[in-house]
DNA sequence: CTGAAAGCGCTTACAG
DNA sequence: CTGAAAGCGCTTACAG
């Protein structure tokens, strides 16, 4: 009872496993009469092909990992970044015929894992998303020489061809912004110090506030609507008369304005608020939310197309698609 | 530059492939000598074993796919228990030593997509969640003798071993408790039709009026927050005299009471609403939401385990798990 | 158009 | 304890 094989459908179809070999895999040089013999086999004995078997001699296994660094609870949280990046990488990706493995290594344990599984000639590419500083996964699956790439610009050391979005021009774009308006003690909100995305915005952020003579004042949180809320009220127990703040992502900003809200600061009279990503929520916020928005689904597919390329022999350059000022109400 | 392989290991340590391959996988039965010469090849060439290669002849891959057949945007939804049960059987299979897969299985062609993967033999057991009534993938599974379970009783015609909770005594609980606290006319938003666990709530609840002699009120839901909210103004408009409603889960009993606050109605005074699942945001709610809890982690936890002991020669035969009424303010 | 044969990279009885 | 050899289930030049 066990499941059937080449050459037992071979067997039943009187051809050679070459011939069965060519119908399956939609040969078209097979005459007519054997390949419905094949067919009739095939269904009879219910044959599927052995994949280990056909990607040990084709080298390839039609497959790409999507890993993503973290633990469910954060992937599945209500930040939509995760749902629309894995939405479209897939959608692209199937679209190229490539089956989805999606992988999440939001532990030690499980980094290591998904390591072995990577090395081990599982998948034809990989696509990691977001990765924190130190993870030694790219390091690991390039010596293996494994094709892969980054949605985010990596961390410096690695070389890996990424896709990401100029965090840097879109931060300066945002502090700009709010100079414009006028305010004078602009804050931020930085996310976690082990992403660089979260990095290049606090960076764009010193750059502006530095060529304007204005102090930073900065709270760190984790990109996380908890983290936003905790740490504006350390913003606003440092500094009691700052009126404005530049938060590194939408989430985060709903956080900070419940704060705001909760320590009687209107917004934006007393205190304008401006975000990053442009996730949906940010037009429903009470005022709606000024933020940068992020092409998250055009990146998503931009890295997917970069790896494709790359798989094929083409271009490793990394890619830096521009962000844009949605100014709303609440700046 | 390809990878390097195990023969090429065994000539660079002047041993056998026999010897490399026992080294590599723990072997006990090698000298000091040549174990640390193998390991030290391994080493300096980068060997990582090539697993299509392994498990051909093992026939085994030690991967266990976690298949969700629903589209990104529902399985990362504010609905937290995708979250949660991806997570226990994460942590469960991992324990196990088993690397899980995550495959998304949302579109008719992704659908054909996972079902080529799964009965290719990349994986050696499959576990099945949200799986709705015409899924063709239970069928196909079992037909290639993949071992396999399902999260959540399967559509009737399907033999295929399960866990689930105990949706009918579940849904009992609820509505007589609402008749024990002397409602009179008791509505449901049931779950969608496709959906065994929506049908057995919906059961459970038409057997309590039943026997009680009330009449059914129903309206549908999808089992988000949204549609509970339209379900709920619909059965207002149906019946403005209704005095209590169970919902067959808290996200939709979430936007019910949205929609019952829109139109003036106190809860519980006017409408007492009970829940289903018990999510962490049921005890935020205003006022606090009465609800049947399950145990979507024992559950996950559970089916694990059984799709381990069938992979192991084990029992097949279902679980199912308790539910408990939880009485907070709401009804 | 079709088949015999080699080979993908491993593991595992079987001798020794 | 170690190695030679068979074999896992496929695909693909190569002849014919």
């Amino acid at each position: 009872m066990k499941r059937p094989t080449l050459e037992a459908v071979a067997a039943r179809a009187g051809v050679s496993r070459a011939t069965v070999s060519r119908v399956v895999n939609g040969g078209t040089t097979v005459t007519p009469e054997l390949r419905d013999a094949v067919m009739r086999a095939v269904d009879e004995m219910g044959y599927v092909p052995n994949l280990a078997a056909r990607s040990l001699v084709t080298q390839r296994t039609d497959s790409i990992a999507l890993v993503v660094s973290e633990p469910p609870t954060r992937v599945f949280s209500d930040d939509p970044m995760f749902a629309t990046v894995i939405r479209a990488a897939s959608s692209e990706l199937e679209e190229a015929d490539r089956q989805v493995i999606l992988m999440l290594a939001g532990t030690p344990a499980g980094h290591a894992r998904v390591e072995r599984y990577l090395t081990g000639g599982h998948v034809d590419g990989v696509m990691l998303v977001s990765m924190h500083g130190a993870d030694p996964l790219p390091a690991a699956i390039t010596r293996m020489r494994v094709p892969a790439v980054s949605l985010g610009r990596p961390a410096v050391n690695v070389n890996l061809p990424y896709v990401d979005n100029d965090n840097v021009g879109g931060a300066e774009a945002a502090v700009r912004h709010l100079l414009e308006r006028g305010r004078r003690r602009i804050a931020t909100i930085a996310g976690p110090p082990d992403m660089v995305g979260g990095q290049d915005r606090l960076a764009g952020y010193r750059a502006v506030l530095q060529g304007s003579d204005r102090r930073s004042i900065v709270a760190i949180g984790d990109f996380t609507r908890e983290s936003g809320l905790v740490a504006m009220r350390q913003l606003l127990e440092d500094d009691p008369g700052l009126d404005a703040v530049f938060v590194a992502n939408d989430l985060m900003a709903l956080g900070a304005m419940k704060a705001l809200r909760q320590a009687g600061r209107r917004v934006p009279d007393d205190v304008a608020v401006v975000g990053f990503d442009d996730i949906e929520a940010a037009r429903y916020t009470e005022p709606p939310l000024t933020t940068i928005r992020q092409p998250f689904r055009e990146q998503a597919a931009a890295t997917v197309r970069l790896l494709l390329g790359i798989m094929d022999g083409g271009d490793v350059a990394p890619v830096v698609l521009p962000t844009e000022l949605i100014v709303r109400e609440s700046a």
